[in-house]
RNA sequence: GUGAUCGUAGUUCAGUUGGUUAGAACGCCUGAUUGUGGUUCAGGAGGUCGUGGGUUCGAGUCCCAUCUUUCACCCCA
């Protein structure tokens, strides 16, 4: 018999107490603000058919969904000629595969439970996802999305209003001030991709541009252009985008200057009057937002967007987008259930956990651990303790009692080791009197009280 | 998917051109302290050097494969 030593999938991590208290607390966060904004608490399967999940992120997206591969004898309705291609074997046997965000599978729900849901609807959803890329720095297998979407209304409030949820979350998740993330709320219009395509005249390469313009900030102008070149773009084209990257200047002026270049586009039009309104309504809550910023070369991966899309960046530390949104119209379209337009943002636990890590910005008393620990000398005032224990709890006291009564010295090591503020120490001599000795841990200080008193104490 | 990179005690890491019994710090356990943690002091336990092959008289060290880590590209939260 030889021993294996047990490792994790990768990109799969455990969390222990100290991490998962800090995760709580931006889970808890969002949560909190997605509820002041009206939107209702649903879950999906971590499986899906694989016919729900497939074709709805792009290629790439297909090859990074897990499948999970049928039960029982699966190999029973394959061919030996399956054997040539993956392509052709997969679908005999996988029809599951896990969740690879929860966008996709909310427009399942939608569509399946459309009689019983009162429309528009909004909801919020925060589960694990999965992705079969390969790990790298803010990157996992498995991680944790919080999305909320509101589908069946196309008003662009639920834009304006996600902007005010990134903003109030980020305003939240920075109790400490000491040190600050520095973001940016990038915001853009899919439509306004597309007029500029057709704007230079390359109607139909819209996944090609929206690719190369993505990277502007990182690779700059030139290399842009290059790619774009190399995805047969002519030069003329390329060249009338010059207006387009030479934009600066406030939101406002942004959108001036794209509208001159889109005046051909009867779609571009419609996306910088979409964006327009988004940027009436926040005035129109009165709400000053300056993290917002239109970036016209924004343009997001996943292939069913089709108006706004949202990216939040930080600034100040090296990590991709933190959250990512936007409006999407024929999701549903996919699943029979036409002219059902949403919008959606998505924060990434996992990427802010790191993020606000470091920044080192998490509230210093995040732990809600035990609050004092009852400790006995034998087992008669073990015995003792017991009582002393459940008065504790119906006072709504965190409190717990050393399982055994072994060495004092072991007991006050575990309550050193798990930070409990209190230790009530039980002896003959405590018992005889009924003053029980509470020890301060962090002052070393020790008085001799009894069971009422130290309730009112740490009450 | 492409290209790099890492792996030695619970943890972070040393380990010479290949050469006896693989070290340190921290942590852990025991005692100093039979009614008290965190500090101090003394002692102790703990490693088939990621795994599997190969070269060699001899491998932690060299070669190959594989898994894992980290990172860039692609793409993405």
């Amino acid at each position: 018999m030889s021993k294996q030593k047990p490792s994790l999938p990768k990109g799969t991590r455990d969390f222990g107490p100290a991490e998962m208290n800090k995760r709580h607390f931006i889970l808890e966060t969002i949560k909190k603000v997605y509820q002041k904004y009206g939107y209702a608490p649903i879950e999906t399967p971590a499986m899906e058919n694989l016919s729900v999940l497939q074709g709805k992120y792009g290629d790439e997206g297909d090859q990074l969904l897990f499948k999970i591969l049928n039960s029982g004898d699966f190999l029973s309705k394959t061919e030996k000629t399956d054997l040539n291609s993956s392509k052709d074997l997969l679908p005999k046997i996988a029809e599951k595969g896990l969740r690879y965000d929860l966008t996709v599978p909310f427009a399942r729900f939608v569509v399946m439970n459309q009689h019983n849901l009162s429309f528009p609807f909004k909801r919020y959803q925060i589960q694990p996802v999965w992705r079969a890329d390969k790990p790298q720095k803010g990157r996992y297998r498995e991680f944790y999305q919080c999305d909320a979407d509101a589908i069946g209304t196309d008003s662009l409030l639920c834009e304006a209003e996600i902007v005010l949820m990134i903003k109030e979350v980020f305003t939240l998740l920075q109790a400490k001030k000491a040190n600050s993330l520095d973001y940016s709320i990038k915001i853009n219009n899919r439509k306004i991709l597309s007029g500029l395509v057709e704007a230079i005249g390359q109607k139909g390469k819209e996944t090609d541009f929206a690719v190369a313009i993505d990277k502007l900030d990182k690779i700059g102008i030139d290399k842009v252009k290059e790619e774009l070149s190399s995805k047969g773009f002519d030069q003329a084209a390329i060249d009338k985008l010059d207006p387009v990257f030479a934009i600066s200047g406030n939101n406002r002026e942004k959108l001036q200057a794209v509208k001159s270049v889109l005046q051909s586009s009867e779609v571009g039009l419609k996306g910088t009057n979409e964006l327009e309104e988004v940027l009436n309504i926040l005035d129109s809550f009165g709400m000053e937002v300056p993290e917002l910023e239109l970036d016209i070369t924004l343009a997001r991966g996943l292939s069913y967007y089709t108006g706004a899309i949202f990216e939040v960046k930080p600034n100040n530390v090296k990590m991709g987008s933190i959250s990512g949104g936007g409006r999407y119209d024929g999701l549903t379209d996919n699943f029979g259930l036409p002219n059902v337009s949403g919008v959606g943002i998505s924060f990434g636990v996992d990427r802010i956990y790191d993020v606000l890590e470091e920044l080192d910005l998490y509230p210093d008393n995040n732990i809600t651990s035990t609050k004092v620990l009852i400790t006995a000398f034998d087992q008669d005032s073990w015995n003792y303790g017991l009582k002393v224990l459940s008065s504790l709890r119906n006072a709504e006291i965190k409190s717990e009692i050393y399982p055994e009564p072994v060495k004092i010295k072991k007991q006050m090591k575990y309550a050193n080791d798990k930070q409990i503020p209190f230790v009530i120490v039980i002896g003959s001599e405590e018992i005889k009197s009924g003053k029980l000795a509470l020890k301060n841990m962090q002052e070393g200080t020790q008085e001799m009280l009894s069971t009422d008193e130290i309730i009112n104490f740490l009450k």
